[in-house]
DNA sequence: TAGTGGTCTAGACCACAGC
DNA sequence: CTGTGGTCTAGACCACTAT
């Protein structure tokens, strides 16, 4: 038999596909207050009816909604408007080579130290790894414009990453070259105002005085301990931006 | 006819669903390597032989992967490994009230400032609003255990909460409250580091020579503005953390 | 023109809720 | 038991790309 792509209660015409005019009329009955957080919404066959649609359309339509987190759904029960999520943020830490192109600046950088070494008990606990595991150690200086703006001190997994000491750092960031070899992060970070070492004020060309906005981040692939990055950044000329 | 839910070349079993499997599939092509970046994988009509399912399962689970943004899909041409995206960080900025009391700690908040203003020039353009549209203006010192971690200096649209100044908020922060009546909010932030005016050092009880973690966030509910937040904590007791 | 993905249908069986 | 969502099928028409 044939169809007719029915789109009935919404829009005749179907400038839409039917399950996006079915999330935008749930989104709306959600934004407007009709259905309130923990509201019980109409069931897909409900739902079919009122749009003239297929269940597997409704289906999509709620299932995605739920992959958002605006709705919770249980078997043999029904779907429910979701608890509101307060505020997820979006940070979009690309490389940071990447992010200076894309302002139309010149990345440049410098390697100050890259050697290897074994995982204190302190670091084994942290990464989830075994004492004295093997570690390559970087500390690399990025230049926006030669001003610089990061000092990047990064320890990675030996097993991971074996060629990591050969690697040529003014072609590709060790972020642009982990995503290779260890792709599908995920970890967590910190994000929180230090006073710099003599070290790291000299390389950022601060005084000691100036705080200094630190990002540490951990990172995991497939379950497995990747790379811990600590990055420094001059709290005088530096923020991090986002959207949600 | 009856099918049989066949998953011949994964698992005869189904542990898993038929399309969770096929992206699991997928997903370890992509995270050993054998499918890289800007490779085409499998046709939907491949994978459906290859599986033994309908071409609707391995749909889904390649759209689904789309969405995580691990595959590209092109109409007439094909499925590619997408490049990738290097970290995507998720913050997820939670009620302070809420956060505190995750850590079984007690939150208590003081009210400084509640009135009316009109938007200037600047903020008109920042936010996308007419000059001297009227803005509700409230300042709101949070405690964790009696310490102060907060100074939340806050803008609101008064067509958005013609009710803000009315609201008793010991009970709800405005961030809460702002969930209520402007869901599903989007938007940008900055994270910086900034010196404390007189005002805000003696709410945080801090030196005006300690440096704080300021992030400033605009927040748009359904293409309008909402709220201009700008969160001052001192940067000896205070950080950010998150997952990815 | 042949092949790809985008969407949709009208059924179906299952596990699970609540009565 | 009935009603719910979770999953799946075997087709279908369409817009688009590549040849």
């Amino acid at each position: 038999m044939r169809h007719k792509r029915a789109v009935a209660a919404i829009t005749p015409s179907l400038a839409q596909p039917a399950y996006q005019q079915i999330k935008n009329y749930v989104l709306e009955h959600i934004q407007n207050g009709t259905w309130k957080e923990g509201d019980l919404i109409p069931t897909e066959l409900a739902l079919c009816e009122t749009f003239k649609v297929s269940r597997m359309t409704v289906n999509r339509a709620l299932r995605e909604l739920t992959t958002d987190q605006l709705l919770v759904r249980y078997k043999g029960s029904g779907t429910y408007v979701a608890q509101p999520k307060f505020q997820s943020t979006l940070i979009e830490i690309r490389s940071i080579a990447q992010d200076i192109r894309d302002r139309g600046h010149r990345h440049s950088s410098k390697v100050l130290q890259l050697d290897s070494v074994r995982a204190n008990d302190l670091q084994a606990r942290r990464f989830q790894i075994a004492p004295g595991a093997k570690l390559f150690h970087s500390v690399i200086v990025h230049y926006e414009n030669d001003i610089a703006i990061q000092v990047e001190d990064r320890l990675v997994d030996a097993a991971v990453a074996p060629d990591y000491l050969e690697q040529d750092w003014q072609v590709l960031t060790p972020n642009e070259y982990l995503m290779r070899v260890a792709p599908l992060p995920n970890g967590q970070y910190t994000i929180e105002v230090k006073l710099p070492t003599k070290e790291i004020a000299a390389q950022l060309d601060i005084p000691m005085s100036q705080p200094c906005l630190v990002m540490d981040r951990v990172t995991f692939s497939n379950r497995a301990f990747t790379s811990n990055a600590c990055m420094w950044h001059p709290g005088n000329r530096y923020k991090f931006a986002g959207k949600y």
